[in-house]
DNA sequence: ATGACTGCCTCTGGCAGA
C-alpha cells in the first residue's frame, strides 16, 4: 500500500497537476498540505471522480491540509493540533485508513527569526511531539506525513551555506525534529538514503529546479508497526518539472510484506 | 550578481512562503 504526502501550494491552481499525479502514481492515501482554500471551495468532487474520498481542513488564503483515500472514507480522528486553543491555523488533520492512523502535517515555516513566527514554529513542534507521544502509546500503526519545514542535516540540502540563518536549518528546528526521531519515529526517506542527496523542494527562483538546487523538508515518520512494513520510499521528482508545478514534489512510502522478513 | 517566483484575495500590491 502506497501512502504519499504532497505540499501542492494551492489546490485550485494545482488541480490538473494533482489529478494527473493521482492517476499516474495511484497512492492509496495522499496527504496534502497548503491547499490554500476555504472548506467550501475544496474540489472534493474532482477527487471523487478518480475514486478518492477526502477530508479537509481549509483556511482562507493560506495553509490548509487534506487527506485523500482511494475507495474508502478516511475516518477522521483529529482536526487541528491539540495543545493551544488560541491556534486557529489549519495545519493538522488526522484519520484512520485501512487500520493505519495517518496525519497530514503542515509545520510552520518559522521565518523570519528571531521573532514570533519562529517561536510559533518551535511551540508547534513541542505540541506535535506531545501529541505524537500519545499516538505512540495507542500502539495503532501510525504515519506522520507532511511538510515539516526542517532540513534534517547538511546532507539534505544541495549546499549547506546558502540558507544558514534560515528557520529550516536552525539548530532549534533540527533539534526538535531529531527529538521526534529519538522518540522512535522512523524517517522513511532518511532511513533508506543514509548518504543523503534526496530533495523534495526546489525554489521557483534563481533557476533552482534546472540546477537541482533543492533540499528535503517533506517527511514521512513511521511508527515501529509501519517501519517494520516499509518496503520502499521515494520522491516523484519528475512531477516537479512539469508546467505549473508545485515547488514541492510528492513523497511516498510503500508498506507491505517484506520479502526477506521471517514468516 | 544586489537580480531571478508563485498563489491568494483583492487594499491588482502586500503578504506568505522557504
Amino acid at each position: 500500500m502506497k501512502i504519499a504526502t504532497f505540499n501542492i501550494n494551492g489546490v485550485k491552481a494545482r488541480l490538473p497537476r494533482l489529478l494527473e499525479w493521482l492517476e499516474e502514481t495511484q497512492p492509496a492515501v495522499a496527504c496534502l498540505q497548503e491547499i490554500k482554500t476555504t472548506d467550501d471551495a475544496f474540489p472534493a468532487d474532482e477527487f471523487g471522480k478518480l475514486g478518492y474520498h477526502a477530508i479537509w481542513h481549509g483556511q482562507k488564503g493560506f495553509n490548509g491540509v487534506a487527506i485523500l483515500a482511494h475507495g474508502v472514507e478516511p475516518q477522521e480522528t483529529q482536526r487541528g493540533l491539540p495543545g493551544d486553543d488560541a491556534d486557529d491555523q489549519a495545519r493538522y488533520l488526522e484519520a484512520e485508513v485501512h487500520g493505519i492512523r495517518i496525519a497530514s502535517i503542515y509545520l510552520p515555516n518559522g521565518n523570519p527569526l528571531p521573532g514570533p513566527k519562529f517561536d510559533y514554529k518551535l511551540a508547534w513542534f513541542d505540541r506535535l511531539r506531545a501529541h505524537a507521544a500519545q499516538l505512540w502509546q495507542s500502539e495503532v500503526p501510525t504515519i506522520l506525513a507532511g511538510d515539516y519545514n526542517v532540513i534534517p542535516t547538511d546532507k539534505d540540502i544541495w549546499s549547506g551555506r546558502v540558507i544558514e540563518e534560515d528557520a529550516l536549518v536552525m539548530p532549534q528546528s533540527r533539534d526538535a525534529y531529531a527529538r521526534l526521531l529519538a522518540d522512535g519515529w522512523a524517517d522513511a526517506i532518511g532511513t533508506l538514503n543514509p548518504e543523503g542527496g534526496v530533495w523534495t523542494y526546489w525554489d521557483y527562483q534563481a533557476g533552482a529546479w534546472p540546477r537541482d538546487h533543492g533540499f528535503r523538508i517533506d517527511h514521512l515518520l513511521l511508527s515501529p508497526e509501519c517501519a517494520d512494513q516499509l518496503v520502499a520510499a521515494g520522491v516523484n521528482k519528475e512531477h516537479r518539472g512539469r508546467d505549473k508545478a508545485s515547488d514541492h514534489a510528492p513523497v511516498w512510502v510503500e508498506l507491505g510484506e517484506r520479502p526477506n522478513s521471517p514468516r
